[in-house]
DNA sequence: AGCACGCCGACT
DNA sequence: GTCGGCGTGCTC
């Protein structure tokens, strides 16, 4: 039989099949194969009986880790997002079944041989060697010891001794390593309310994409739950995706309460080993649940009941970098060859998907009620220009310090919003305007004033700051806008003896630190916790009766189709930090600009008044879901490279309007960032009618990779995150 | 991705 | 004369 086979090896150059003769290998193994010189893992991804190629080698066979469904989607993620087989095909094992090496964590547990008497084993180890019979008595005592303890403890001579003595017999343990087994296992008995009840009816019933749509607290995770369980019954498996940062412990706990060893947790704080043993319990169906991140709609599951992603809009399924893909797709088309379910759940909804739902593709199930009984915090929008012209220079609101005062005389707790990280967004010269950017990015570097110095935030360089102008030697250096660092300081001098702590990008470096934070909010060691994006999700604090957002509508201010959207989300998810428990919560709202739309809805938390107006909006401008934006980037170190690629890539994607008829819109320019990690940037951005969207789209890849910069490389994205 | 083959500059 | 620069091409 010849087998087809895709090399490990991540290049556009060898992204084909290589024919290989191998017999009795099925599809979907891993195969070790000589290619070239080297000797190289292989996936076999299709068979035939004949080759063109006349100097066939032999592949050998390692194991069969994926199936034919999971190679199936692999095709899909192939040519909807066009990648290459081996990108994809990684994603479906844990990194140890990329090594050549044996995947199963072993340790070495040495045992006395007692071949011997005690006294005889004394005597032929020797007087001198005092640590070997220390090591000796320890392992007749305890009956035997680890390897790699042992070493520790008596050093590897000592070790090495008693093995070349024949003293020592050695066994491999096979241990599984279970994360977070510690967890608490509490559990409760729920019952359902109707409109639960009704949920988990239809979703059980039903067959396609359901879009569950509820507040945050109408009980979605038990709908969930409930849904696991009907499969889980009549023998089926399922998928739980949430986003990473919702991966707590609590979220963990409440499925091992539910499901004990059911359940294989995929997420980015396990290790490789951990990572493989959970891999592989789901893989055996030792376990049939798989809770984690994206990359958990990867997970070798057969017989699938369900897949759920909750908090669908969240960005966090999307992936931008090396595979491209959109989880929520992927899941759609797992779920079609699996013939599973899909569940979406969020509180606020993707407008896209929720138009899916509207035109009937997905199913609608709304939630009308919050099922515990206090409200939503109260929500008051502060106009900050009118502070301005009152002549507040501050980054704070009188209403918000007076709400914040309050707060802390009732020894209550204040989460505060800004998605700015660093001291100040910039430094500039206040004589000549000079403001310091990065060498290698061409965008203008954050200062941080507790590292002391200047950083670009896209690639992570950095310099000195510096208190004279570089160009025209003025003194007159100024900060920029405001910071989650610069916020600290200033809450610092405004309320005396306030604890203060800050949970960003900056704070949250170490393996733990994010947790640690949060914990310490949780038991009240701060009264004030400054955070960005981060703080945004998830946590309950029954003490925080007030939130406040900075600049609500920053994100307003730029070039981004969906900002809209994601100021209302953002919102809609802070204010809900406020008023968990007993007491109730107050949001206080600082914009520049408070008229806009999205504040009208959200101050109401109405969700269904903001997609009117905001899928109307989409309409009328011409963009997703109505029309398809696509852009093609195009990257190189050199200039003059990129720009003759992106040039020639430009006039065969132009030239598509002939046989396609006439794009809405196409464009080819320098990126905004020009320039960034060292690369000049161009890119050609068009919309498409979804009509023909698809097709335009892989034309489109054929012509980038025919075009592609000696010195670079180039992607298209559609509807992509940023256009930067 | 590697590794080989291959054609032009400064060294023993 | 030759060691070696990295440009182009191939790997079943």
């Amino acid at each position: 039989m010849i087998l087809e086979v895709i090399v490990d090896i991540s290049s556009a150059e060898v992204d084909r099949t290589f024919d290989y003769i191998g017999d009795d290998i099925p599809l979907g193994s891993r195969v070790s194969v000589e290619f070239g010189k080297k000797r190289l893992l292989g996936f076999v991804i299709g068979k035939k009986d004949t080759s063109n190629f006349e100097k066939l080698k032999k592949a050998t066979l390692i194991d069969s880790p994926i199936d034919e469904k999971q190679l199936q989607l692999m095709d899909y993620m192939r040519s909807k997002y066009n990648l290459r087989y081996i990108d994809v095909l990684r994603l479906f094992l844990p990194t140890k079944l990329r090594e050549e090496k044996n995947p199963e964590y072993t340790r070495i547990f040495l045992k006395p041989t007692l071949k011997l008497s005690y006294d005889d084993a004394i005597a032929q180890i020797g007087p001198r060697a005092k640590k070997q019979i220390e090591l000796y008595d320890f392992l007749v005592s305890k009956g035997g010891g680890f390897l790699a303890q042992m070493v520790n403890l008596y050093g590897a001579s000592a070790v090495k001794g008693l093995r070349d003595k024949g003293l020592v017999d050695e066994t491999d343990v096979h241990e599984r390593r279970v994360p977070l087994g510690t967890l608490d296992r509490k559990d409760k008995e729920v019952v359902l309310t109707n409109a639960q009840q009704d949920a988990v009816n239809q979703i059980v019933g039903g067959q396609g994409v359901y879009l569950l749509h509820g507040v945050t607290g109408s009980g979605k995770t038990e709908i969930y739950l409930h849904v696991i369980e009907h499969f889980l019954k009549i023998g089926k498996t399922s998928i739980m995706l949430v986003p990473e940062i919702s991966l707590t412990p609590q979220m963990l706990g409440i499925f091992r309460a539910r499901f004990g060893d059911k359940v294989a947790i995929l997420h980015s704080g396990l290790n490789a080993s951990e990572r493989y043993d959970e891999w592989k319990r789901l893989r055996t169906g030792e376990a049939q649940i798989a809770i984690g991140a994206r990359s958990a709609i990867f997970a070798p599951l057969t017989n699938l009941g369900a897949i759920f992603i909750d908090e669908e809009h969240d960005t966090s399924y999307i992936s931008e970098s090396n595979p491209r893909y959109d989880t929520r797709e992927v899941a759609e088309e797992r779920a079609k060859i699996a013939g599973a379910v899909l569940v979406l759940g969020s509180a606020t909804p993707d407008i896209c998907t929720y138009q899916k739902a509207v035109e009937g593709k997905f199913n609608l199930i709304t939630l009308p009620d919050r099922i515990s009984a206090h409200k939503l915090p109260d929500m008051e929008i502060v106009d900050m220009t009118y502070e301005f012209r009152c002549g507040n220079r501050s980054p704070f609101s009188s209403t918000l310090i007076d709400a914040i005062g309050q707060a802390l005389s009732r020894k209550e707790q204040v989460i505060l919003f800004l998605n700015r990280r660093g001291y100040s967004s910039f430094i500039r010269c206040k004589d000549c305007g000079y403001i310091p950017t990065c060498d290698i990015c061409d965008v203008s570097m954050t200062y941080h004033k507790g590292e002391d110095n200047l950083k670009c935030h896209y690639c992570g360089a950095t310099k000195a700051p510096m208190t004279t102008c570089p160009k025209c030697g003025s003194h007159n250096m100024k900060n920029g806008r405001v910071g989650t660092e610069k916020l600290v300081e200033e809450l610092e001098s405004i309320f005396n003896g306030m604890k203060c702590l800050r949970m960003d990008y900056d704070t949250t470096t170490g393996k733990d630190a994010y947790f640690h934070i949060l914990d310490q909010f949780a038991k009240g060691e701060a009264d004030i916790l400054v955070g960005t994006q981060m703080i945004a999700k998830g946590h309950d604090f029954p003490n925080v009766t007030l939130v406040g957002i900075i600049e609500a509508d920053a994100a307003l201010f730029m070039s981004d189709y969906r900002a809209s959207e994601r100021t209302f989300q953002l919102v809609t998810q802070v204010a809900g930090r406020a008023g968990r428990a007993e007491k109730k919560g107050r949001v206080v709202l600082q914009a520049f600009w408070p008229s806009h739309y999205v504040f009208k809805f959200a101050k109401t938390y109405d969700y269904n008044g903001f997609f009117g107006t905001e899928n109307n909006r989409r309409l009328v401008t011409g963009f997703p879901p109505y029309k398809d934006l696509v852009r093609v980037m195009i990257a190189s170190t050199d200039a003059d490279d990129g720009r003759e690629s992106a040039r020639n890539t430009y006039i065969a994607v132009r030239d598509l309007q002939q046989k396609y008829g006439k794009f809405p819109f196409i464009n080819l320019t320098r990126s905004p960032f020009k320039y960034l990690k060292g690369q000049y940037r161009f890119q050609i951005v068009m919309r498409l009618d979804p009509a023909n969207a698809e097709m335009v789209t892989k034309d489109t890849y054929k012509i980038v990779s025919d075009n592609r910069p000696k010195k670079g490389s180039a992607f298209v994205e559609i509807n992509p995150q940023n256009l930067y």
